[in-house]
Order: C-alpha cells, then sequence, then structure tokens
DNA sequence: AGCACGCCGACT
DNA sequence: GTCGGCGTGCTC
C-alpha cells in the first residue's frame, strides 16, 4: 500500500471515503468501490466528478465517477483516489454530470444489465473521454477584453484620445456601451488592429479575460415562414398542448400519416413548452436523413437550440453539450443519445419516427431511447410525444390500452390524395424471362415520366443494395473467412469486404475455384443504374448510396441537384423513403419490396410496412397527382396489400393478433441472453448451463407473476463473427424486476466461474435483430 | 477482463 | 535451486 495510514502523533478520527463507479469493473463484479479521498482533493472530489483511481491486484490506474462521498471511520485496505480529472487549476470542483444524472445511471445498469459506468459514459459526449492515456478535449478558450476602471473614466480617456489616438478612443467608446467583448469583436466592430490592446493594458485602463468558445455545427438555414396550422392540425396540438400542461408526467402517441405535418405541431408545442420556461429534446432517427427537419428547427429557434449527433467532430460536440449544460440552450435536437442531453426543467421530450431501430444502443448499455425518455419525462413531469406515420405495433397498443393518448392527424397537407399505387409481380417478370431489377409496369411508368419531363425517385432496401460476387460457372461465392456471412463488392476500393469484421480481399476476377467468370448477384444500386441507363439512354440518373456519397459530395449536393431537377431519376437505399419533400416527383417505386419480408425476426412484418407505406408517401408532395410502383415476388401477401393501401389499422390489428398469438412483444418481452467466444462446443455448453440454471431459478420463484418460458440455446441470426460463435437464450416474459434479478445474478455467476472462461455473456431486452 | 500468486516440471 | 508454465481467485 503506497499511500499511509494516520501517523501515530497524528490523531485522525473520521476520513473522506468515495464510492466510485470504475470503468475496469466488468459487469460480472461491478457495484461502487469505495476510496479514501486524500486531503489535497477533498474539494474537487464531489459526486458526478470524473476520477482516475487504482484498481485490480496491479493498481492500474482506471477511470471512474464519483457517486457518493461521505465521512467516515479509517478503514482498513482502502486504496486512495489519484486524481480528479475534471478539476479547475485551483482544486476547485468542477462535475461534469449531475445528481440526477447519476440517478439515472444506477437506474439503468438495473434495467440494462450494465454497469454504472457504462451508463455514465453514454451521458457524456464522446470528447470528454480519456483515450489510450492522452488528455481529454481541452476547452477551447478565446481572449476577451473588458475595462478595467469605471465607466465614467473609460468616457474621459476616450475624449483625451480621441485626437492622437482615435483608434484606442474607439475601443474604449465600444466597451463602455458594449461591456466585455472578443479581441475579435472588438477589431470588427471598431475597425481597428490588434495593437491598440497592449497600450490600452498597459495604461491600465482595459484587461484581458478568457471566454470559453462554443465551436458551433454549420446548419442549412432555411427561409422559415410563418407557421400556420391546418384545422387538424390545431386540433391535434391542442389535445397535445392539455397533455403538455398536465403537472405530472404523461405520454402519447402521435399517429399522422406521411405529409399530414406532424413537424409543425412539434414546433408549436415546443414553443408553447419554452414560452412557460421549459426545455425540449426532440430526436430524430438519424440526422443525415433529415435536413430538412434540422434546418426547420434552427430556423425557428436560433440559437436557443442545440443539435447533437454522431457525425459532429468530438470538438464540435463536445461545445454543443457544453452549452447545453450552462443553460443557454432551450431546445436539444438530435440522435438516440441526445435523450441524454444535460438540460434542466424538461418540458417534452419529442421522438419523431418512433419506430425506428436506431433508438435502440446495439451496445452497452443496450437500452432504448424510448425508456430513457420515459425516465426523464417521469422526473420532470414532462410530456413524452411519440410521433409516426407508422407507429411501432408496441406503441399503438401502449396508445389503444390508454397509457398513451392517441392523438391522430388524419388527412394530407394540403389535401393532396395518396398516390396510386400498382403492385408488380415480379414472378411474372421471372416467367417471361426478365431477370433485371426493373420490370415492365415500372419500366413503362418510368418512360412515361421521363417523356413528361418529371421525376422520379426508386428505392432498394438495404439488402437488396448488397452486392455479392459469385461464379457464374460454378456457382462459388465469396464469404468471409471469420463470419458467417458473404463479402460484398465495394466499387470505392473494388474489394470484398465483410460489413461485420471488416475483413477484404481483391477480386481476382476469376472463380478461385474453377476459374469461371465472375458475376454480381445481389441487385446493388450500381447494377440497377447500369439498367436504368441501358433501359433509358440518356436519362439522367443521380444514383444516392455509400459510394458515391462521401464527404466530398455529400447527399445534400446529390440531393440538390436532383431538386433543381437536373435529374429525372434518384436511385438509393432507404435514405431516399425518409422525410425528403420533393416538388416534382410523381413516381416512386421500390424495387424490392418483400426483401425484409421473410427475415426470421417478429418484427420483419412491421419493417417492410413501414418501409413501404414510407415509400408511396414520397409520391405526389407537389402539384402533380403520384403513383408508387411496388415490385414483389409475393403480390398476394397480406402486409404488402395492407401497405399498398395504406392501411395502418388494418395491418395493426393483424399484426398485434399475430404478436399475441406468438407471445412476442408487445404482448411479453424477450429477453435474449447471448454467449460468444472462440470455441463452438464450449458456447454451446454455457448456453445450457445458463438455461438449465435459469430453469432452476425460476422454478423456485413465487415473486415472479407469470409462467416464464426458457428457450434455446438457438445460434444468432448470423452465427459466427470474428470467429466467435454466438448462440442465444431467449426469455419470454414481462421484464419485470424479478425476472431481471434472476437473469443479471444468473449471468453474473456465469461470468465469475471460472470454468467459463473464453465464454463472454451479455443479456438484452426485446433487442432489434 | 487483467493480473498476481502459487504449485508443478525442466533446466543451468 | 529457480525459471516460467498456466490454473485459480480477486478486484475498494
Amino acid at each position: 500500500m503506497p499511500d499511509r495510514e494516520a501517523s501515530p502523533d497524528r490523531e485522525i478520527s473520521e476520513i473522506s471515503v468515495a464510492a466510485v463507479a470504475v470503468a475496469a469493473a466488468k459487469f460480472s463484479i461491478d457495484k461502487p468501490y469505495s476510496y479514501r479521498v486524500p486531503d489535497s482533493l477533498r474539494i474537487a472530489a464531489v459526486p458526478g466528478a470524473r476520477v482516475a483511481v487504482p484498481f485490480g491486484r496491479g493498481n492500474k490506474t482506471s477511470e471512474g465517477v464519483v457517486l457518493a462521498v461521505e465521512t467516515r471511520e479509517p478503514e482498513r485496505g482502502l486504496k486512495p483516489i489519484d486524481a480528479v480529472l475534471d478539476a479547475r487549476e485551483d482544486g476547485s470542483a468542477v462535475p461534469l454530470l449531475g445528481a440526477e444524472q447519476l440517478k439515472l445511471a444506477l437506474w439503468m445498469s438495473d434495467r440494462f444489465f450494465c454497469t454504472a459506468f457504462e451508463a455514465l459514459r453514454a451521458m457524456l459526449p464522446a470528447g470528454v473521454w480519456y483515450r489510450d492515456g492522452k488528455s481529454p478535449n481541452r476547452d477551447k478558450l478565446i481572449k476577451t477584453v473588458s475595462l478595467a476602471i469605471p465607466v465614467e473614466e473609460a468616457r474621459e480617456l476616450a475624449e483625451k484620445k480621441r485626437a492622437r489616438a482615435p483608434a484606442q478612443a474607439a475601443v474604449l467608446e465600444l466597451l463602455v456601451s458594449e461591456g466585455e467583448l472578443s479581441r475579435q469583436e472588438i477589431m470588427y466592430k471598431a475597425g481597428v488592429a490588434v495593437g491598440v490592446f497592449a497600450p490600452l493594458a498597459k495604461l491600465g485602463a482595459v484587461k484581458y479575460g478568457e471566454r470559453e468558445l462554443f465551436r458551433r455545427p454549420a446548419v442549412d438555414v432555411t427561409q422559415a415562414g410563418e407557421l400556420e396550422l391546418t384545422r387538424a392540425q390545431t386540433d391535434a396540438y391542442g389535445k397535445l398542448l392539455a397533455e403538455l400542461e398536465k403537472p405530472e408526467a404523461s405520454a402519447a402517441l402521435l399517429y399522422g400519416v406521411t405529409g399530414s405535418g406532424k413537424t409543425a405541431v412539434y414546433i408549436k408545442l415546443i414553443e408553447a413548452a419554452v414560452s412557460r420556461g421549459k426545455t425540449a429534446i426532440v430526436l430524430v432517427p438519424e440526422i443525415s436523413l433529415t435536413p430538412q427537419l434540422m434546418s426547420i428547427f434552427v430556423s425557428h429557434f436560433g440559437d436557443d437550440v442545440a443539435v447533437l449527433h454522431s457525425s459532429l467532430g468530438s470538438g464540435e460536440r463536445y461545445d454543443e453539450w457544453k452549452r447545453i449544460k450552462s443553460g443557454a440552450v432551450k431546445v436539444v435536437i438530435g440522435t438516440r443519445s441526445a435523450v441524454f442531453a444535460p438540460l434542466e426543467d424538461i418540458g417534452l421530450i419529442v421522438i419523431d419516427e418512433e419506430q425506428e431501430h436506431t433508438y435502440k444502443s446495439e451496445q452497452s448499455p443496450r437500452y432504448h431511447a424510448r425508456e430513457i425518455a420515459k425516465y426523464r419525462c417521469a422526473r420532470s413531469g414532462a410530456l413524452l410525444l411519440l410521433g409516426s406515420a407508422t407507429p411501432s405495433v408496441e406503441s399503438m397498443f401502449r396508445a389503444k390500452s390508454g397509457a398513451y393518448t392517441l392523438v391522430r392527424l388524419t388527412g394530407r397537407f394540403n389535401a393532396k390524395p395518396l398516390p396510386d399505387v400498382l403492385i408488380a409481380d415480379m414472378k411474372e417478370e421471372l416467367k417471361a424471362g426478365n431477370a433485371g431489377a426493373i420490370g415492365r409496369v415500372l419500366e413503362n411508368e418510368l418512360r412515361e415520366n421521363i417523356s413528361h419531363g418529371e421525376q422520379s425517385i426508386l428505392f432498394l432496401n438495404r439488402r437488396g443494395a448488397s452486392h455479392i460476387v459469385s461464379c457464374g460457372e460454378c456457382g462459388y461465392t465469396f464469404s468471409c473467412p471469420n463470419c458467417d456471412v458473404s463479402l460484398t463488392h465495394h466499387t470505392a476500393n473494388g474489394r470484398l469486404m465483410c460489413h461485420y469484421c471488416g475483413y477484404s480481399r481483391e477480386e481476382a476476377g476469376l472463380c478461385p475455384e474453377c476459374g469461371g467468370r465472375l458475376k454480381f448477384v445481389g441487385a446493388g444500386t450500381q447494377k440497377v443504374e447500369e439498367e436504368l441507363l441501358a433501359k433509358f439512354p440518356g436519362a439522367r440518373i443521380i444514383r444516392m448510396d455509400a459510394d458515391t456519397v462521401s464527404a466530398s459530395n455529400p447527399h445534400t449536393k446529390l440531393l440538390g441537384e436532383f431538386r433543381a431537377r437536373r435529374g429525372a431519376i434518384l436511385l438509393g437505399t432507404q435514405m431516399v423513403a425518409k422525410g425528403l419533400d420533393f416538388e416534382g416527383v410523381t413516381l416512386v417505386g421500390a424495387v424490392f419490396a418483400d426483401l425484409s419480408l421473410f427475415v426470421n425476426d417478429y418484427r420483419a412484418h412491421e419493417r417492410t410496412f413501414s418501409l413501404v407505406t414510407q415509400v408511396i408517401g414520397r409520391a405526389g408532395r407537389g402539384e402533380l397527382a403520384g403513383r408508387a410502383v411496388i415490385q414483389t415476388m409475393t403480390p398476394g401477401h397480406e402486409v404488402i396489400r395492407l401497405a399498398s393501401r395504406q392501411d395502418y389499422d388494418g395491418f395493426y390489428e393483424r399484426e398485434i393478433a399475430g404478436r399475441e398469438a406468438s407471445g412476442a412483444p408487445p404482448a411479453r418481452d424477450l429477453l435474449v441472453i447471448t454467449a460468444s467466444g472462440a470455441e463452438e462446443a464450449a458456447v454451446l455448453a454455457g448456453c445450457v448451463k445458463i438455461r438449465d440454471s435459469l430453469r432452476g431459478y425460476l422454478a423456485g420463484e413465487s415473486g415472479v407473476s407469470e409462467s416464464v418460458s426458457v428457450l434455446g440455446p438457438a445460434p444468432a441470426a448470423v452465427m459466427r463473427v470474428n470467429n466467435r460463435y454466438r448462440y442465444r437464450i431467449t426469455l419470454m416474459c414481462r421484464a419485470e424486476k424479478r425476472v431481471r434479478e434472476i437473469v443479471a445474478h444468473t449471468v453474473r455467476e456465469f461470468l465469475r466461474d471460472g470454468k467459463n472462461r473464453g465464454v463472454s455473456v451479455h443479456a438484452d431486452i426485446d433487442p432489434f435483430d
């Protein structure tokens, strides 16, 4: 023990002890660890401060967060905190996390099978954490100048200086009227050079200071017209406003078809919350898909709005975060993790397109933003507003059962009729010898549009967009040596790549088995583009996918080109299906509408319905009537038919019956425990062990409200990733507290047992894959 | 997951 | 003797 306890000549009756969430403590051993707070750190080591602590036998330095501090009798074996990472130079405290956040982290660790530290890390912007022992992002400071003498004296001095040093006089006058300013601002406003500051400082007339600079991401600001709500929007707004004004927390589902104008309702509600002194968070599935929504918000709320999302640089993200924490921000808009934005007095949290899978974190902490939002709304008596044109079955179920207030926003904006929908049977195409991606129906409609000078959007879902390479002679396909997936061809680097582990190899052009010629199997956007060019020579086609969208050629630029009507056909992956409004588009096509239909996943129907509905919703946004072509191998499939009629209610009734029959959410939760490891037999044996001990614990349990089915082991959808085999055990039940405790205990017990070394395990509630 | 400690075989 | 193999248990 390097640190000494109280020396014999100085009697210490009580010491300061901190409970710390330690980064190095994995799930199996996670708990608050006690550390002695050295006297020198007593002021800085407050709850919410990040610290460096020794951990484990080797006393390796680990990061941690102080959860609580208490004074108590000296205790043997306590290690001291090494350093407080968020202290000012004078040793004063600047905790990055508040009491509410610490509380939320403990709640999360109980709910999402994660450590308290993992939960806390999710709440802070990436920029603040130490990486590879390097120091964190430093605050960017700008030099400011302010008067060091009383205003009256400054005025007199300015008078005296006017003749001989007009620049100095101008600076003084500016400071008299505006107070503290940055040097940049003074030079700009007074039209002076840097040289003026030194003599004024030497005179003692001004003093220098520092101010934090908030680097702000650039957002295109469109002209925001005055918001006028339609009758339907006003009705919806009125109902939601009543919920917002309730002092206790509430939740509502705003169900409005594509084009019904949900955004305007959000904005009015946010304005209402802000005018009542509250703050608001708006979550969107992915910022890059919603540039229009972004600019509308920034135009409306100006500097009151902060943007948080993953494509910001770490400096920008950190600065926006600090700006929010400083209290200068009223509205935060961002992706999943923005739900943790350090706002106070939250009045409203909006989750737009609430059914999207991006709201669920795939890594620990495996939280759903909706759950965190619900928690925060409950703490501050706020309104949680879920918005969607195709609500998740879970949310609609809650709305229909009264847990959420259901608000319908019917009727499209400007009473635009829904497009005519044509279902094209691709089996017939195959029979007729057309193996291409574009069937005759779609081809005819495209031709008509091109001849009328109207625009079209074609949509490929992600699975259809991957380019699998196989041999035309023997059928050999390239697969990843580390994972159970096919390699896909990437035009950007001309290599075959694995999307799971990143493995890549060169493409020889010939089959490594038989030397035959290679062909592309998946109809990637590129291949569809070639097909379109062959069918419509001279037509301008804008392809938007991972290969054509880059930093130097962002999607906004491609969309701008399309908007300027310089393109006849926009071809892209699902990003095309989201929130884009183009006046000139009269035809949309879903090239492979049913590729997501036959995945072994209880959400497959919901996803397909949602995608097809969104695609149809893109047509006819302008003055002209629209058409939609849905190409499918299963034209008779009820999900396709319901989606083509935009019949959400019909879909919901059908789906909820299916979910209830099979015990899938929302009827019951799926609690999935995944084991992975390099040795398949060990992983499988581990799963069996976990399953059996779960069954054992549950059998002797009286505190669980309903019977729990423990299923498995079953291989994960992709069984092998990065040479690790993955199997899962599934519990079908209500994920109530007692069940979660049993699962957490079983997983911990398994991980602690040295015999299970080499097999890692995690648990997840209602995962999306 | 690390990491040290310890109990065993091989080797200067 | 003692160097290092890895099996085992702990982490304030």
